[in-house]
RNA sequence: GGCCCUAUCGUCUAACGGUUAGGACGGAGCCUUCUCAAGGCUUAAAUCCGGGUUCGAUUCCCGGUAGGGUCACCA
């Protein structure tokens, strides 16, 4: 049997980290067997779903590399007319009815503990199902066997009106039309399988596969939500991860294949991706080992790769060969592309902007044996004499090295790196000569050596 | 509160009933080094509690406890 999966958002909102990670179990599980992974759009609740938030859930699907294999868009929104079809049947067998909600006695039942109710106006009339209360027992890929006694559900709602249907019919419907083999979805989930199940026996489809994964939490471990810190991946992407680093962070957040690898290609997280070793507990999301995974990423990209991320303020007015050399210099110190920015802000930066201030004391290497004025001297000239065009990382460390080696790399290392930086912690002088350039490096030089 | 789910280092996790309970992130330390970063090495750190079953429980069963999810005419 040929293994279809779906992924089914409700566009009222971008899509977040723990929607992504379920796209992406749906994903790895059809891919690894096989079969397809379908997309569907559940926006019949036309108040609430917006075409931007649509957008956003397309795009990021599609910056994570999760290609589904729906030839059309299947919306919700357009398929009234099968829903009232499927709705009149079961009316018609007695399975639901028309429920006069005035004639009703006020349930009195809804008064648990945060008995914050968010409903909106209540009609006259809804279609409830006949529940035939009984036990429902399923067997979930990942928790085993579960079972509910569905009496206390009572005759549900399962549409507003013939012509608007809610959510739990509407699912039960288009799965069986898909042909939806698997449904993996978030552990919030459970608690609705046993009243799809009963509609799902009302129309005799035949029951699919279940998978509850569990669900990614915020630090307080509880369910990340909009609200608790849920950041949706487009902002990941705004922030310069890559989509692989996410995809596989994402991956090993509730699953993993037994092994101590931790870097996979998406083909071969579709290779060893099996459904029965999902974690059974949620998982507190990290935001620093995503960080550590991107920068794994980053490295094999490469230096150049940072280039254009290089804001313009720090690259203004410099050749290509000194924002090579910044790219260089940044590669090693950051994880994610934003961390440019955020250096740059934070004034970490500034040295390569103008030139920085700083005591003359700080020119004097704290193991030094030497006074700095004759090295800082002998640099100048050394220096002096290497062409502008190559004045790169390697050419000026040949060009300095014999000499600083002579004399001790400290004593004259040193008070060059902090003529160029200004600072006590910074890249080393060769690097920061390169993305300063020949001529700020002479000018920076020539100024230390006057202070001493 | 009812129902349901879950429980290994701070975090993500590994361990067909027998391991010195392993790995990764983060932390600490050391090495490298003109400083920082990067890199290399080392290290601290966990089986929620109580009963069973068993020669032997992280592992199986039961009970606690704790945490989470869910209880809409939202999806």
């Amino acid at each position: 049997m040929k293994v279809i999966t779906r992924f089914p958002p409700s566009p009222t909102g971008k899509l977040q980290l723990g929607n992504a990670r379920t796209a992406l179990f749906n994903y790895l599980f059809a891919k690894h067997h096989g079969g397809s992974f379908l997309f569907r759009l559940e926006d019949t609740d036309r108040e609430r779903s917006k075409k931007e938030f649509e957008a956003d859930i397309v795009e990021s699907l599609s910056w994570l590399g999760l290609k589904h294999d729906t030839k059309e868009v299947w919306r919700q929104s357009e398929r009234g007319d099968i829903y009232k079809a499927k709705l009149k049947d079961l009316v018609d067998r007695n399975l639901a009815y028309i429920s006069k909600e005035s004639e009703l006695p006020t349930e009195a039942k809804a008064d648990f503990a945060s008995p914050k109710k968010r409903e909106g106006e209540k009609r006259d009339e809804v279609i409830r199902f006949r529940n035939p209360n009984k036990v429902i027992t399923f067997a979930d890929l990942i928790r085993g066997e579960i079972k509910f006694d569905t009496t206390e559900l009572g005759d549900f709602v399962i549409a507003k009106s013939m012509e608007e249907p809610i959510y739990h019919l509407a699912v039960v419907i288009d799965d069986a039309e898909m042909d939806i083999t698997h449904i993996i979805r978030g552990e919030d989930g459970i608690s609705n399988t046993p009243r799809q199940i009963l509609i799902q026996e009302a129309f005799g489809f035949q029951r699919p596969q279940y998978a509850h994964v569990p669900l990614i939490l915020a630090p307080d471990r509880t369910k990340l939500s909009k609200r608790r810190g849920a950041i949706p991946v487009s902002e990941y992407r705004a922030q310069g991860f890559l989509p692989e680093a996410v995809v596989n962070y994402l991956a090993l957040l509730g699953w993993n294949p037994g092994t101590d690898k931790e870097l996979f290609s998406l083909d071969e997280l579709i290779q060893s991706f099996d459904l029965t070793k999902v974690q059974k507990g949620g998982a507190v999301f990290g935001e620093e080992k995503m960080r550590w995974v991107n920068k794994e990423y980053l490295k094999r990209e490469g230096a150049p790769s940072l280039i254009p991320h290089i804001p313009s303020t720090l690259s203004a007015g410099k050749t290509s060969t000194q924002v090579s050399a910044i790219a260089e210099m940044l590669f090693e110190r950051i994880s994610v592309f934003s961390d440019i920015q955020k250096d740059s802000e934070s004034g970490e930066l500034d040295y390569l902007l103008k030139e920085p201030e700083y005591p003359k004391e700080l020119l004097q290497w704290k193991k030094a044996t030497e006074e700095p004025k004759s090295h800082l001297e002998k640099t100048l000239s050394i220096l002096a004499n290497v062409s502008p065009e190559n004045f790169t990382k390697s050419d000026i460390k040949d060009a300095l090295m014999p000499y600083a080696e002579l004399k001790g790399k400290g004593n004259v290392l040193w008070p060059m790196r902090v003529a160029l930086s200004g600072k006590e912690q910074s890249p080393d002088p060769f690097t920061l000569g390169a993305c300063l350039g020949k001529e700020v490096t002479l000018v920076r030089l020539t100024h230390a050596l006057a202070m001493v």
